[in-house]
DNA sequence: TATTGACTTCGAGTTACTCGAACTTGCTAT
DNA sequence: ATAGCAAGTTCGAGTAACTCGAAGTCAATA
């Protein structure tokens, strides 16, 4: 099965613009057609699976071209275990990720419920955290 | 209770270049002491909790810049509930995070165990997602 | 033959920082 | 008094990871 740039883009929702980007800095493999067209193929999805995930993670594109360097050099158990070792970390920031997006989830929960009770006219907006008094009103700015 | 840079900065995990550029633009409210000094107090502390919960959730700049600004314009029904509007939509932002994260965790893991049953001699690396083979593999780069 | 649509490269622009240089201020140690 | 130090200041340049647009190519269709 090959994909054209628009298609391959499109599976992963991103850019054209993107996917060349990322051609380009040689993170993703791609070949080319007689008209020098990128086509991508079953191996670009897998790769491009596993950078998004990385990407995911919060992984910079240095720690995935990193990662996708190690995956290039000759297999050995050092290699391996250097993948391995870049897998784990990320891992790890993917469950920060978790935690922090259910923190910030409830925290909004909580602005939302602020939000729909004073619009019910049940309280005043006295207590809202982002509310200046008049000294620390920043000036109007752009 | 006030507060140097420093130890704002330290509070919110932040660089003292990221909490100047948020008061040099204006979104971070602060006085300045008789030394043109940034000083921050509780006021600042609730602000910057809730800039860092919109980031949190993925808003850019500008969007909560125009969430500050709504907060000080003189208070109506409409600005409230454009404020709210926003907090509505990034509480949705949120949970979409929620969930990305959770299915990059889960991929994550099924990669950590197949590095492992690898580590561990089980079975050979050639169903690893991320892996070219010859023909597919790209030139080094840097 | 002309237009269409998807592609190409390349260079400039954007966001949200990030860094460093050069300078000022207030405090302590000699 | 003065020298040094840590903290602050402004300002301008640099960075990551796109993002956009211009100008051109190429194959297929009307």
């Amino acid at each position: 099965m090959l994909y054209t740039l628009k298609q391959f883009a499109e599976m992963f929702n991103a850019t054209e613009h993107t996917i060349r980007y990322y051609t380009d800095i040689n993170l993703l493999p791609c070949q080319r057609d007689k008209s020098n067209h990128r086509i991508f193929n079953e191996e670009s999805v897998n790769w491009m699976q596993g950078i998004a995930c990385l990407k995911g993670c919060g992984a910079s594109i240095e720690v995935i071209k990193e990662y996708c360097n190690l995956c290039r050099l000759p297999e050995s158990r050092e290699t391996l275990y250097a993948r391995y070792q870049i897998i784990l970390r990320q891992r790890e920031q993917a469950y920060k990720r978790i935690e922090e997006a259910k923190a910030t989830a409830a925290y909004m929960d909580e602005k939302v419920q602020h939000y729909e009770q004073i619009l019910s006219g049940l309280i005043p907006d006295d207590s809202n955290p982002g509310t200046w008094t008049e000294d620390t009103r920043p000036e109007k700015h752009e």
